[in-house]
DNA sequence: GCGGAGAAAGTTTTT
DNA sequence: CTTTCTCCGC
């Protein structure tokens, strides 16, 4: 039994746990997804249950298939029948057998958050409400908050009817429900409500499904809401024996109580299921022994939690670094001439290095820092790849042409490339739609009904006809011959492609690397149908995308998006009163909920570490172009001198003058910094300056033709050698291995590519 | 209906 | 400081 070896005697309780509910605390770097992959292992392997009957739900999509491979290696055996997924992706599974019970079409649209304010933005300008006194920020958030609650929006309205402003707010959560449902469109909280409701409502698919799953795991129990605890609590419900439930998580690693994650699921769950078992997992592996006790010491300042104290055998390491800076530029600068020194030591790489913030508008500064040291780095997150306009509005041809019920793709789309259909024409037509109750894509097919300008009758008939033939194709391609074809038919190719400037190349580059995404996962997944596709786009989280190209650069990122992950070296930076704990974590008096649960942030970044720790913070920042001073952050205070490396407050004014000297000239212009930077994209050693130069000279061939062998330069991933060419269609792609950036999948005619 | 100029807002964190 | 919105002239 090989799989069991190598683990402590808590881990081994854990992993070989059998029926009945079970609670694992598995702090930081304590071997949690290491007791849950064996666990897995183990009830398969003993012959308890088959993959088939098994349940485990993750966090990001990205855990969830490392489990899947972790497990498959474990035992060298097939785990494909194994739901492993995040709550958002089960539902969807759940949801495109079931939600035929609510009246929805199983072709539903998901909307993102952009999305959802679009959404909510159309609905208050249609109430013509004061704009100003409701953000569709508040709105939305407000809304998401009612909806997690189950709190409909008659309800709302009925228990708030003599408040006006949240009268109206329940107004427009009335209208935004009912127009998701009329655009058969469902957002990030309804693909769990609409589950839940689903198998509340039908006790046939909730018999299936408790038949089926015999056991149930949940990691990072301690950020579930309150919908996925029910939606755990009704799956995993067992007629006459209790729960074979087994979660796993950290109370002090609860850090999205903001979008509704509830950290009492994790507090009351002995309460919630009787007679569970309760291991506690509190030997780190991670850290030495100065950055936990550290971590250990800022986290016991808060009084909601369940309580415990992570313990290393490594040794002491070195103390905590503390870089105090004037300002964020300095702070960038010092942070990457730490690096650039530090990376030139015997078995140190770039990518041992993290650099951690607390909002993400953090990163152009230290950008700049590293650019200008020539230090190599990438972003995980910050403007998500999916999110790009210029994809969006493909998607939206696509998402249209899929569930023709969802006006928003269609209000995005109808005028897309110009067809002369103004403001004035649409509204003729939701009026029209408004009476018949039709969608407006319908809309268009009762044009004789409508005295539409005649520009825009033309415009929507030579819509229409766009449309029609793309529905034909949808049903004869494979997906990727046909996002193809609905990039030339729609006419954004032309569109896109006629658009020269600068900023037109990088969205020509991001529509590559689109239609490379599209050939990737149509490799990776068996089924590839376009409800597939577009869910599997919607629900991707910018850390599931890091692809592992074992690329040697340092990585920058928010400490969420860091959670999980582990480096030998990590700076957390920013670290003062107002950005770390956040400005708006102060506003109740008589809460400090929110401040603990920024402390637990600081206590995840914290544990991030191996073996260095550098915490820095500036005395004067940047915001809205205006300067702003502050305070050395409350958590950093709370940190025993003994771990620190120097005193606090001495160390920023004099210390740091001299790079301050130095950082203070280089005045790096940020407009140069704004290349559109994708998650892989890696910054190289060597500033590139010239940049813009570099797009003015490229030109690419318009009459290209390739054979395999060819050596090609491509504007963004330099040289690489054609492997294979295929034709398809009229359309001829080359797969081409480019030296450092793998191999790419691109289309001839529209690659920035030349012969070599 | 379209494009440019000028005003206003925006930065927590993300499935 | 940057991105998005709004208004006005063509």
């Amino acid at each position: 039994m090989s799989y069991l070896d190598g683990l402590n005697e808590k881990q081994h309780e854990a992993a070989i746990h059998d029926k009945g509910p079970i609670l694992v605390i598995a702090g930081a770097g304590t071997g949690k997804t290491k007791v849950l992959t064996t666990r897995i292992a183990n009830l398969i392997d003993t012959g308890k249950a088959s993959p088939y009957e098994i349940l485990a739900i993750t966090f990001t999509n990205k855990a969830a298939s490392e489990m899947k491979d972790r497990i498959a290696k474990l035992l060298q055996t097939e785990v494909d029948r194994m739901w492993v997924g995040t709550f958002h992706s089960i539902c969807v599974k759940i949801l495109r057998k079931n939600i035929g019970i609510l009246g929805y079409d199983q072709n539903f649209t998901i909307y993102d958050t952009d999305d959802q304010k679009n959404l909510i933005k159309k609905i208050i300008k249609e109430l013509a409400v004061d704009t100003k006194r409701f953000p569709p920020n508040m709105v939305k958030s407000t809304i998401s908050k009612l909806k997690n609650s189950e709190v409909s929006p008659d309800e709302y309205i009925n228990n708030n009817y003599a408040f006006y402003d949240k009268r109206m707010i329940g107004e427009i959560y009335a209208k935004y429900e009912k127009a998701l449902k009329s655009n058969n469109s469902l957002d990030f909280d309804d693909l769990l409500i609409k589950a839940l409701d689903c198998l509340r409502m039908n006790d046939e698919a909730t018999k299936y499904y408790r038949d089926r799953f015999k056991y149930v795991l949940v990691d990072e129990y301690q950020d579930t809401n309150n919908i996925q605890y029910k939606l755990v609590k009704h799956l995993a419900k067992r007629t006459n024996e209790p729960s074979n439930l087994f979660v796993v998580g950290d109370d002090d690693q609860s850090i999205y109580g903001w979008r509704g994650a509830d950290i009492s699921n994790i507090l009351n769950f002995e309460n919630d299921f009787k007679n569970s078992k309760l291991i506690r997992l509190e030997r780190n592996y991670r850290s030495t022994e100065t950055i936990l006790n550290a971590a250990n010491a800022v986290i016991k300042n808060n009084a909601t939690r369940k309580g415990k104290e992570l313990y290393t055998e490594d040794n002491k390491g070195s103390l905590i670094k503390v870089l105090g800076n004037n300002n964020e530029k300095e702070e960038a600068y010092t942070i990457a001439q730490t690096i650039s020194y530090e990376s030139n030591k015997i078995d140190t790489n770039y990518s041992d290095f993290a650099v951690l913030y607390r909002t993400n508008s953090q990163s152009r500064a230290i950008e700049e820092g590293l650019i200008k040291l020539g230090v190599p780095y990438k972003i995980v997150g910050g403007l998500k790849f999916y999110g790009r306009k210029e994809i969006k509005d493909i998607m939206a041809y696509l998402i249209l042409l899929q569930n023709p019920r969802d006006d928003m793709s269609f209000l995005r789309i109808i005028n897309l490339p110009r067809r002369k259909i103004g403001p004035k024409a649409l509204s003729l037509l939701q009026e029209y739609a408004n009476i018949n109750e039709s969608s407006l894509f319908e809309a268009c097919y009762n044009l004789d009904e409508i005295d539409l300008p005649k520009a825009a009758h033309k415009g929507v008939v030579d819509f229409l006809q766009i449309t029609e033939l793309l529905m034909v194709k949808k049903d004869a391609c494979e997906l990727s011959e046909f996002i193809t074809a609905v990039y030339e038919d729609s006419g954004l190719k032309n569109m896109f492609e006629s658009d020269e400037t600068v900023e037109g190349l990088s969205r020509l580059d991001n529509i590559m690397e689109f239609f490379s995404a599209i050939t990737d996962f149509q490799e990776m997944n068996t089924n590839h149908s376009i409800d597939d596709f577009l869910a599997h786009v919607s629900l991707l989280a910018d850390t599931d995308k890091t692809k592992n190209i074992n690329s040697d650069v340092v990585t920058l990122l928010t400490i969420h998006s860091a959670k999980g992950l582990e480096f030998n070296s990590v700076f957390i930076s920013g670290l003062e009163d107002g950005l770390f704990p956040s400005i708006r974590s102060n506003d109740d008096d008589n809460d400090d909920s929110k401040l603990e649960e920024e402390r637990r942030l600081f206590y995840v970044a914290a544990t991030r570490a191996k073996k260095n720790l550098y915490l820095s913070y500036a005395e004067e920042r940047m915001v809205f172009g205006q300067h702003r001073a502050s305070k050395i952050s409350r958590y950093l205070k709370e940190i025993p001198t003994e771990f620190l490396d120097k005193e606090l407050e001495v160390s920023s004014s004099h210390a740091s003058t001299s790079s301050y000297a130095r950082a203070k000239n280089y005045g790096y212009k940020s407009s140069e910094l704004k290349t559109t930077y994708m998650d892989e994209t890696i910054h190289r050693r060597k500033p590139k300056v010239e940049k813009k130069d570099d797009t003015e000279v490229f030109t690419r061939d318009e009459n290209i033709s390739l054979t395999t062998g060819d050596k090609v330069l491509h504007k963004a991933w330099g040289e690489g050698t054609v492997v294979s060419v295929l034709q398809t269609g009229d359309k001829s792609k080359a797969t081409i291995a480019f030296e450092n950036k793998g191999v790419k999948t691109l289309i001839v005619e529209l690659a920035p590519i030349k012969k070599l």
